[in-house]
DNA sequence: CTTCCAAATTAGGTATACCTAACTATAGGA
DNA sequence: TCCTATAGTTAGGTATACCTAATTTGGAAG
């Protein structure tokens, strides 16, 4: 039974960002894409589910700060900086690490991954997740078939389906296909998806 | 790579407290003591590292809510409500569940426990809870030798030092003793005591 | 080349959870 | 009893991260 030390209003995690930081970080990273373009206030402020002054306000106060996260210029869009950049990329690997921790060492159920993921990948430390790297033999594919970051936040591909990938709703002919990856965001119909053996690999 | 809900200035977790709160709870459970009295704004803020002035705010503001979590009087200290006192064990649960865990399945060193489980006490789900907890066969004793309140929020005896256990640097006479627990507040120490092979149920 | 609309920005406000400084109340000692 | 020291409270302020409403801007369309 103890506290440790408390002093701040808005949790700060061992490296120093916040937790709303990080998903502002994490939506440029997604919403910019392989190209890493950059990305408009109305995109984010869409996937965020916040106001569009609101984005505004961070983008500022996130390229105004000393080592700056992003680079934002005034009705230009934003896009990572290296930095910002490396961030995501570790906070993608958490998401990913623990989605497959819960998978396979707790039995989580497939649609249940992703709401605790989302939660905890921005809590533990750096020893966290290389233990649970470690006991899961370092993966590199988590259980919706995405990539997993490296330790030194290199994306190996495959963020968004590979190149010769294409959404099961755009398959027009018949034929077989090998499932590549899942989304995970639409957590409510996976245990249905998954129920029809619609799994990573399969088919 | 997605993104969940957040509206939320504070974090608020899967049942509606902050993180905030539960450490106000967490403190008045364990500054109260078994006979569960009154606590202090003086201890409170102490134990927290917060100014009294931010304590009377607090508590001002959980006693005035509809289901309060504390009975609090101006100037007459504070005790939790049995609302209050549910939460504050359900947190001493998932700290001690989770440093159980990190030790037996992570093997985390006994000095890492606490900080890495203080942080993630407030964040994890009931069913992780449940499921590391039938992970560990549902130890009753964490690392450090405290008992693990149960899963309906009781406390099974042993939060404080059992009836018979005395502070080691209390011990006067020559003998042979048990070691009952080990304090993980004072987590700098503890790898050097535990290499000293004073672990719980030693000697 | 001007007009206009959607996108972005600014201005001003909310809630949480802290802070310091100033004031008040209670309880113990003379 | 009174009187002061300490504990507690109130008042006013900070930072984060949201919000809405009002304003500005830039690019596409006439």
């Amino acid at each position: 039974m103890e506290t440790g030390d408390h002093n701040m209003a808005a949790r700060r995690r061992t490296n120093g960002n916040t937790e709303s930081v990080d998903n502002y970080l994490k939506a440029i990273l997604y919403l910019g894409g392989a190209e890493e373009s950059r990305v408009t206030i109305k995109a984010l402020a869409g996937r965020l589910s916040v106001a569009p002054a609101s984005v505004t306000n961070m983008l500022q106060k996130l390229a105004g700060s000393p080592a700056p996260l992003v680079e934002y210029e005034r009705h230009r869009g934003v896009r990572l900086s290296s930095a910002g950049k490396r961030r995501a990329l570790e906070v993608v690997r958490h998401h990913r690490l623990i989605e497959t921790f819960l998978y396979q060492v707790l039995d989580y159920p497939i649609e249940e991954l992703h709401e605790e993921a989302e939660r905890l990948e921005h809590f533990i430390s750096e020893r966290f997740e290389q233990r649970i790297a470690a006991k899961l033999g370092n993966p590199r594919i988590d259980p919706h078939g995405h990539s997993i970051p490296t330790m030194e936040g290199e994306m190996p591909e495959g963020e968004r389906p590979a190149r010769e990938s294409i959404l099961l709703a755009d398959v027009v002919e018949d034929g077989t296909f090998v499932i590549d990856s899942i989304s995970d965001r639409d957590a409510h119909s996976l245990r249905s998806i998954e129920a029809c053996g619609i799994t990573p690999g399969a088919r």
